[in-house]
DNA sequence: GGCCGCGTGTGCAACGTTCTACGAACAAGG
DNA sequence: CCTTGTTCGTAGAACGTTGCACACGCGGCC
């Protein structure tokens, strides 16, 4: 048995004990263990945190001390010598779906570790940003799971110097931490090919302008856009991009622009489930049939784009897969691991009701009325 | 100027300055400050926490050392005598529209407070929140904010003695705790009011079973039920209520259960828009057309309901204005309040597209054809 | 002038943990 | 019997902060 090679920590979250023996209210601190088992604090210390040099007497011993005590470590003194076992999650907005998404599969591969995750909001600007991580340096989290961080490259490698960290949906090579990142040129590409092979050549995609840090890493609004493109020139197509937000009144407003030009497209590939939804709003005002007069696709498969009302063709990207992976590549960070990794994440097309082959008519004509 | 009064800790989380001294990678400590301004460890200590007793000269010193050298106090090293400015949320599931909403509203209240929040997910079942809530208790969290806590009062009760506690959602007369809760018989009275108004007789409610520790406090699903109990009886109308779960499976298999029914009801009101969904995909299998064969309503004004294509009419609590109060309540606490408070926000009718009139029949027929 | 009180600043003992360095006990090999 | 090595357990110094207790200096009042 190799000397210096300790065994996984002792897990300590699983519920208090049974009855636990209250101090007069005081908290139960690693001292009371070592009175009640009559050993030192340095030998409980060792057996919570499973290092090596403990006999089984001793295991048995204190930890039968614990659980009588209900003893729990107290993390904030911990953090003093040793670890927080806290793993801090930084996501734009609780409410994009994706993103919450992620941070439940990082909620699920954390529970059979003795870490525990938080979750802390950032928005989409780098002050704020900077803001929220740096309220998680100061509580000493062991790890840092940026999702879609709206900061630039030598930002995150400043932090990352801190802490082991991996960003999630940041396109780009990474140096001093690692990225999980659906393959979001795929995706666009996925989504463009299916739309020709349904007959479609003019394809507006409607996007989000790229942020001023976006160089050497990219957002995935930024990655879509790219296969979009390129997908596109490999059909010998010309891509045709407007650039509004990604939101509900920005999927209608770029639609409303598309769809008023003496040429309208026949496809909408608008490169969030979100603006699609604006989409068909806009296509709907105008008295379009989806898919007849005009389809109409997303990417993100949010949970709206299910609804049988909705039914949207959409790219899909598995958040639970990622957080996933996100935490296995967290782990071997904070074993030790130091050269940069890159998990790419597989998207996958989902056909639903919005998209089909473009109605074939002899002249063109628009009849706006007829609900 | 009274003596014992403080004024409110110094705001240190807004950004690091403009370039830190780094001291060889070290993090700068507070006796790094206390150096640099030739001050004492105790006087930065009482400048930073905002304490009695510095004179405007050892303020501005003070600050202006920490803000050359980038000073951030250790949270961790924080908690083992003082505070750990940090206010722990445990959200059911992050999947869910109004919890997030709430949990936004938090982060947003803190945002010029000194305080950060963090968030956790604590599941539906007891064991799980436990979990969940000593991990954060371990942290040492200043306050804690339960999110429709799947938890009966014995335990908050605990869980309150330790730390200043708010529920959410969570229906009853505290008393170690405050609450904060949407009035959700006076929303469902206000949705059964609007059916009668429109005619209907024969109203349906889905539902969920209640937990079997719900007796002294109870969760939004079992106050809408009885909401729509009193109300019913309060136009004469005999309660129909439906148990299954509040997804859009349930919803559906609810509805499937109402409506082969050889007299189905002209309305049904889903507990959850989320179920309401669920209903609104049976009635379209089943041929009905909405509003006119079936009105279908919900409860939360999830996203999804606003959409367009399925412009849901439904019962909006402002998950912002109840997480903002909840904030007051907590920060009321932590400075010393212990008798308890129970704060109610009132919830508002949205009326929109799947609501109206029962068609008027002379006899009763169904046509489940004609898409 | 002595005393009190007040306003400021400081010294230092906690707080609960980790982990290095070291000691004790014991076994095996010369 | 001494040396060497291994295994198990312990002592004790950090870690960065808070806040009590106290010291100091300065006016004002008896």
């Amino acid at each position: 048995m190799p000397k210096q090679r300790a065994k996984g920590p002792q897990q300590l979250q699983g519920g208090s004990a049974p009855s636990p023996i209250t101090l007069g209210g005081r908290r139960v601190t690693i001292l009371d263990v070592a009175e009640r088992a009559d050993v030192s604090v340095s030998a409980v210390s060792k057996v919570v945190r499973g290092a090596y040099g403990v006999s089984p007497q001793m295991q048995t011993r204190v930890t039968a001390a614990i659980e009588e005590l209900g003893y729990r470590p107290h993390t904030g003194a911990r953090t003093m010598r040793g670890r927080s076992y806290t793993v801090g999650v930084v996501l734009v907005e609780l409410t994009s779906p994706f993103q919450t998404e992620v941070a439940q599969g990082v909620s699920d591969a954390l529970t059979d570790t003795p870490y525990q995750d938080v979750i802390v909001t950032g928005g989409t600007t780098p002050e704020r940003q900077t803001r929220s991580i740096e309220a998680l340096l100061d509580r000493q989290v062991d790890g840092l799971l940026l999702v879609a961080p709206w900061l630039d490259a030598e930002s995150i490698d400043k932090f990352a110097k801190i802490v082991p960290t991996v960003t999630i949906a940041l396109h780009g090579s990474p140096v001093g931490f690692d990225t999980v990142v659906d393959d979001e040129r795929l995706g666009a590409r996925l989504m463009v090919d299916h739309l020709v092979a349904n007959g479609h050549r003019r394809i507006v995609h409607t996007s989000m302008p790229s942020a001023a840090w976006e160089k050497k890493f990219v957002l995935s609004h930024t990655a879509r856009r790219q296969g979009f493109e390129q997908a596109m020139r490999g059909h010998g197509l010309e891509p045709d991009i407007i650039e509004t937000w990604y939101s509900e009144q920005g999927g209608h407003d770029a639609a409303m622009q598309a769809l008023t030009r003496s040429k309208p497209p026949t496809a909408i590939f608008a490169g969030a489930d979100i603006s699609a939804l604006g989409t068909l709003r806009a296509a709907e005002e105008l008295g379009l049939q989806v898919p007849e007069d005009l389809s109409v696709v997303g990417y993100d498969n949010i949970y709206a784009s299910t609804i049988n009302r909705v039914s949207l063709t959409t790219v899909d990207q598995s958040g639970q897969h990622t957080g996933e992976a996100a935490v296995r590549c967290l782990m071997e960070r904070i074993e030790g691991r130091t050269e940069p990794k890159k998990f790419v994440v597989a998207p996958e097309l989902v056909v639903r009701g919005t998209s089909g082959a473009p109605a074939k008519r002899t002249k063109r004509q628009r009849t706006p009325a007829a609900s």
